[in-house]
DNA sequence: GTATATTTGGACTGATTAGTCTATAATTAT
DNA sequence: ATAATTATAGACTAATCAGTCCAAATATAC
């Protein structure tokens, strides 16, 4: 909305501090923002680069010079959109005691209210990353770093590191699987059930 | 392989019994089996209706005499995919005691051994069900119906109706979710560790 | 054998694809 | 103002898309 003065961009060719020409009209981050929910919408193959200029209000060679690929596009979405998700997790983690934190997380993971188009980074794993390396490294960097705050929180809760990692990987399963039942169109208290039924993996500390 | 006598047809045009003129070269149910294959490696929009035709050595003219079309052609493979992973778990549920029946259940739901590409049934749910209402019914008739042999498992093994069908809710979604995780790469050990986490949700038969 | 019905291969269609390129507009530094 | 530099719009390209169509081949019923 407001005046764009200089920022980094991910184009290398842009100067740092002594921009000659003329600077961009746009900001890279709100565009990406655009692009983020475009792919969300249709998924990646289904998006047409007319569809994500539209959305983006850029022009190609805009689109291009600043993100290089449709497929550059994604990956920086996806990574945005899952470092802005394991931003929300930690500052959940900071602000409430062990156990009703965990069950913040698992809610905000499963995302139970951002509607039937399901949760971006599982969307995007899920079509892409058997055949896109980039992707796949992505995916498993990011569900490590989430497992090992899982983690962390239960032993705070009491359990011995060498179960607090599976435990926490098996609540992950739980929260992502109802993700997807939710796209498989389970109503939404049926979830929150599920959800509910997640302490039963927080009750035993011992096996 | 061998000779195609008289079948079946899902074209409209096939007479039943009186074929007059030349009757199919092949036999519908491979071909459907080849199509799935491919949706199955590369997902719905990435694959092109020459991939398919190759696959499944048919012709562009006798793939729509029979499919209809690219969308046709998905549906019905969703749908042969889905009633052949319900018929096994169906069998498997009448081999076995119930408690063990449950873990097996899971197994082939969260199919760990089939490889990267994770469930087709999952992997097309998530690609279409939010844009495509046949697949979205589809895909919701199939978890009910999965949902509700899981239950009555847990009914045989003592849970009381009420506590039977939320709990088989959340070990679906167990399951689904360990199907993500592979995806994400999470190495298969770890994979069957979370699956055997599933037994905390079968401990605890009051509440 | 002949007539009939159907399948088949593959050429064809018009639309759409991701990505490139050029001419123009806009902004800065001097 | 002027020169230098960059962003922008949108035309363009070659490939590919799903789907149609027709002539030729083939199998059946009689």
């Amino acid at each position: 909305m407001s005046r764009p003065v200089r920022q980094s961009a991910h184009s290398k060719t842009q100067p740092v501090f002594q921009a000659m020409g003329r600077p961009r009209q746009f900001l890279p981050a709100e565009a990406l923002g655009d692009a983020l929910e475009v792919f969300w919408e249709k998924g990646y193959e289904a998006t047409s680069l007319d569809d994500l200029t539209a959305a983006m209000h850029l022009s190609r060679s805009s689109f291009y010079a600043c993100f290089g690929s449709k497929h550059g596009a994604m990956l920086a979405a996806v990574e945005h959109y899952a470092d802005t998700l394991f931003a929300r997790l930690e500052a959940i983690v900071s602000s409430k005691p062990a156990l009703e934190a965990i069950d913040a997380v698992l809610a905000a993971i499963a995302s139970v209210d951002a509607g039937r188009r399901g949760c971006f980074f599982v969307n995007s794993v899920t079509e892409l990353a058997p055949h896109d390396a980039a992707l796949a490294d992505l995916g498993q960097h990011h569900v490590a770093r989430v497992g090992k705050v899982v983690a962390g929180l239960l032993e705070k809760a009491g359990f011995p590191p060498e179960l607090a990692q599976p435990r926490a990987a098996a609540l992950l399963a739980l929260a992502i699987g109802t993700i997807t039942l939710r796209k498989a169109g389970l109503p939404v208290p049926a979830l929150e059930t599920i959800l509910n039924q997640a302490h039963l993996l927080l009750c035993n500390t011992t096996r």
